[in-house]
RNA sequence: GGGCCCGUAGCCUAGCACGGAUUAAGGCGUCGGCCUUCGGAGCCGAAGGUCAAGGGUUCAAAUCCCUUCGGGCCCGCCA
């Protein structure tokens, strides 16, 4: 769709960030071949159906336009000349279907366009991935699947099963045949009456689907891995679960029972759900931008002496690292209601609060400027340290439940509850002055270890644990 | 119509997989203290809850089962 609109402009080089000019050109095209589909669609309507449907449709067409007319304030440059190139058209969902079929097909032309806009967006989303700290080992091409015939061969297998049928010359895969004949209802987690719905593999016009390449994907995932977890969103979940079943018609049945699908949630804006499709969003650099502007403020507040410089890089660090502390500390499974209140904490159970503790922890060190000689670990008796010790032994523990149950949640909660015992600590010992010099070795020790581990778990979640700030 | 996820103080969340040491735990916000000590992005304290509602199982339920309500998602020749 995309890299229709992309063409019809004449390939323009992009302005800004690449992924964000493609979105915008990504936007304005789907509103108006939507719209142009409506159109056709409330004509033949018209001509032979109910009343009900005529209706239906036009209320979607009243919803599309009012997005149109949107986008047109938003962009009127870029609409005026979509609308206009695209208005040339009789049918531009047939050009885009046709794009989308030589693509497949490996036509050179189409092959150039397509992977020329997606590497525009990727170059875009590895610039904002890097911001916050996110790569990628290795980058897949879905196509390469297609056109290796790796799914032509994954097809193959699957037709010669009984579990697929052709309906309307479209290739249908009968998931819940597969089920009653494998006897996976009870494996699979599945209610006794639950019918799982057919999944369709390949078009009229012989492309495949999402999910179909998703098969043969997987299965080569599954040569260089034994568990998969696929990172997808919980409206994926159907299209999750039949992808497991196919593994289990192919007779994969260890790699079907290795495939986890780890659901997130979607973030919504107060009052409507977010929708690239509808231009309502908001960009991640955005949420990063605005992040690290108030993390400069507070820096410029309470560290007013600092250099500018020095600011800056404080604030970096802190906005990021505020940014991905709320990402995590949020159960997946919750739907979340985006504003910015809820980003960008910098008190207590934050990401600034426990990189403080951090820096502190280190200033200690720093300024006792030696190392613990002749602790005695014996003297650590009140009740806060032996709690600090035993918290500082249960990482281990909890890294493992983490990673175990996919919650990495927990090593946020964990950092922020040390950090917590840490600073009451704090407060009512002292470390360096303590006496004897014993003691103070053994408190300096401790203070080393919190620092060790607040660091390691910081590192563990992709925050920055500085030694000052 | 069917399926899945979520519902815990004004707000945001943990706990739910493995029911019991939980008198339901934190944070934000509110109110009151700490400002002579190693970094105040801190520390101490207070108020605030029928764990959505109703049934059931159990010696024991926020946790397990059923029903209902509220919010979200899915049931596409989209991805």
């Amino acid at each position: 769709m995309v890299a229709y609109g992309y063409e019809k402009l004449g390939k323009p080089k992009p302005e800004g960030k690449p992924d964000q000019f493609i979105g915008k050109i990504y936007t304005v095209t789907s509103c108006l071949v939507e719209i142009n589909r409506l159109k056709r669609e409330l004509e033949r309507a018209r001509t032979v159906s109910a009343d009900e449907e005529i209706a239906k449709i036009n209320r979607d067409l009243d919803e599309w336009m009012s997005v149109a007319a949107e986008l047109k304030q938003k962009f009127p440059a870029l609409f005026e000349e979509l609308l206009e190139r695209i208005g040339e058209e009789e049918n531009p969902e047939d050009s885009v279907n046709k794009l989308n079929r030589a693509y497949e097909e490996g036509d050179e032309a189409a092959k150039k366009l397509i992977r020329e806009v997606s590497e525009l967006c990727l170059d875009g989303f590895r610039e904002t991935l890097g911001r916050i700290g996110v790569s990628y080992d290795s980058w897949d091409w879905e196509s390469d699947f297609v056109w290796s015939n790796q799914v032509a061969s994954v097809l193959n297998k699957l037709k010669k099963s009984p579990y697929l049928f052709v309906e309307g010359g479209v290739l249908e895969f009968d998931a819940e045949k597969v089920i009653r004949e494998l006897g996976l209802r009870q494996r699979l987690g599945l209610r006794e009456n639950y019918e799982v719905p057919p999944l369709t593999l390949v078009r009229a016009d012989g492309t495949t689907l999402y999910t179909t390449r998703d098969i043969a994907y997987t299965l080569w995932k599954f040569e260089k891995a034994e568990k998969l977890i696929n990172v997808i969103g919980m409206e994926q979940n159907l299209a999750q679960l039949q992808l497991k079943i196919a593994l289990h018609a192919l007779g994969c049945d260890r790699q079907a029972d290795n495939l986890v699908h780890f659901a997130y949630n979607l973030v919504s804006l107060p009052g409507y759900k977010m929708s690239s499709r509808r231009g309502h969003f908001i960009a991640f650099d955005e949420v990063m931008d605005e992040a690290v502007k108030r993390a400069f403020e507070e820096v410029s507040k309470r560290s007013p002496q600092l250099p500018e410089k020095e600011k800056q890089h404080i604030a970096d660090f802190v906005g990021i690292g505020a940014v991905r502390y709320a990402l995590i500390e949020v159960d997946t499974s919750k739907p979340v209601v985006f504003t910015w209140d809820r980003v960008l904490n910098f008190e207590k159970n934050s990401a600034p609060y426990i990189q403080y503790t951090h820096a502190r922890a280190c200033s200690i060190m720093r300024k006792a400027n030696r190392k613990p000689e002749k602790p005695a670990f014996g003297l650590l008796k009140e009740k806060l340290e032996h709690e600090i010790v035993l918290a500082l032994a249960s990482f281990p523990d909890t890294f493992i439940e983490a990673a175990e149950y996919l919650k990495p949640n927990l090593i946020a909660e964990y950092a922020n509850a040390l950090s917590d015992k840490f600073n009451t600590f704090y407060n009512a010992f002292p470390v360096i002055k303590a006496e004897p010099k014993e003691l103070s070795d053994a408190r300096l020790a401790l203070t080393d270890s919190v620092h060790i581990v607040l660091r390691n778990a910081l590192d563990l979640i992709g925050i920055v644990a500085p030694e000052k700030m």
